[in-house]
DNA sequence: GTCTATAGTTTGATAGAC
DNA sequence: GTCTATCAAACTATAGAC
């Protein structure tokens, strides 16, 4: 590759622009609700007009696109940066634990990877990567606690997003359904492995 | 009341009008989407012109109200209806059956129900009335078997939420998830009443 | 009770000057 | 690379004729 300096002064420039206008869009779904994103307000909440956008996104789309990104990847390093060990209870304590503070930390997040609520925008393949990463690594540490059955796997997915759902439905912004991951955890590993109920 | 039969005819056919553009809604919404329904389609459906639905309806919300309001009543008949009877598994099991059907036989209705996603829109208190009813009642039949603490139902409920959750996410209008209802329901006793665990 | 006409916004996106 | 100007379209809602 050759780039000269001024090339890549250029590029780096431009990351740095496309960076901040992925925060302040950030913001503003924060503030005003996903679907009510608009090129209007992103552009002047970066000192900019509408149609400079255009220079860093090709459409509104990619905006979504690039936002679903980061918090793909933000959710991979969140709850399998680091890979939780000690026992069996301990390490799908973590998990459990990480994916609920995750999902329930950002409703707004949530809502982009979660569910699809804007009309006409699915993610690309590139951008969904890390979420395909994050329980591919799941599954491989619930594997190596001895846990393989796709039932058991759905079961633990369907719990935590249960109470994630819970939180953000009927507390948002509080902390009331966090009490009930270890119970969940509990009453999840009672269940899928029932002859290490005692172990500590 | 005094009410002349020409009143009673008149607002017989206005009731009806009134359903006939409620049931439109829903077969749009249907089609492209919850937040996708506009006046303009929605009075092309039923073979008027969009300021006429403003004799029906006093804004857009009113119609996502009353369609929220056929929604909650459903889910009241769907669920409780009939009071389950039988053991506690067995009237627990019929419960949980009864609302992973309900929601993820129409994707819809339970992002309406369940889901905040219509910028500005919120049930009103009367429409609401029937998804409080809904939870009392539940609350009330398990009390009747021996649950009667918040943790016990709150995780209940976020049990079955999550594997709505799943269903609608990973395999819309399909039953994929529906096999782990049975297990949960069993997770889910053996863990807040394991002294009655052997019971069949 | 339904219509036409239209107000009044807002939207995403493009063309072309500088 | 940013701007002005603008397009073309969509939307909810209202006024007033019939």
């Amino acid at each position: 590759m050759l780039e000269s300096p001024t090339t890549d002064r250029r590029s780096a420039r431009r990351e740095g622009t496309k960076a901040e206008i992925l925060d302040a869009a950030w913001a503003l779904v924060r503030e005003h609700g996903l679907a009510a994103l608009s090129l209007r307000d992103l552009a002047a909440r970066v000192g900019m007009r509408a149609p400079s956008l255009y220079q860093y996104f090709e459409s509104k789309h990619a905006i979504y696109d690039a936002m679903f990104g980061q918090a793909a990847q933000e959710s991979l390093d969140a709850i399998m940066g680091e890979r939780p060990d000690g026992s069996t209870r301990e390490a799908i304590g973590a998990v459990a634990h990480r994916m609920f503070d995750f999902a329930t930390s950002d409703a707004v997040r949530a809502q982009l990877l979660f569910q699809r609520t804007i009309p006409g925008f699915e993610p690309s393949p590139a951008t969904y990567a890390p979420a395909v990463e994050l329980v591919a690594r799941v599954r491989h540490l619930f594997s190596d606690h001895g846990i393989r059955t796709d039932t058991a796997f759905d079961l633990f997915r369907a719990v935590v997003g249960g109470l994630v759902n819970q939180q953000l439905a009927n507390d948002p912004g509080g902390d009331q359904y966090g009490r009930l991951v270890d119970p969940s955890v509990d009453m999840f590993l009672a269940y899928v492995s029932p002859n290490k109920k005692g172990k500590k």
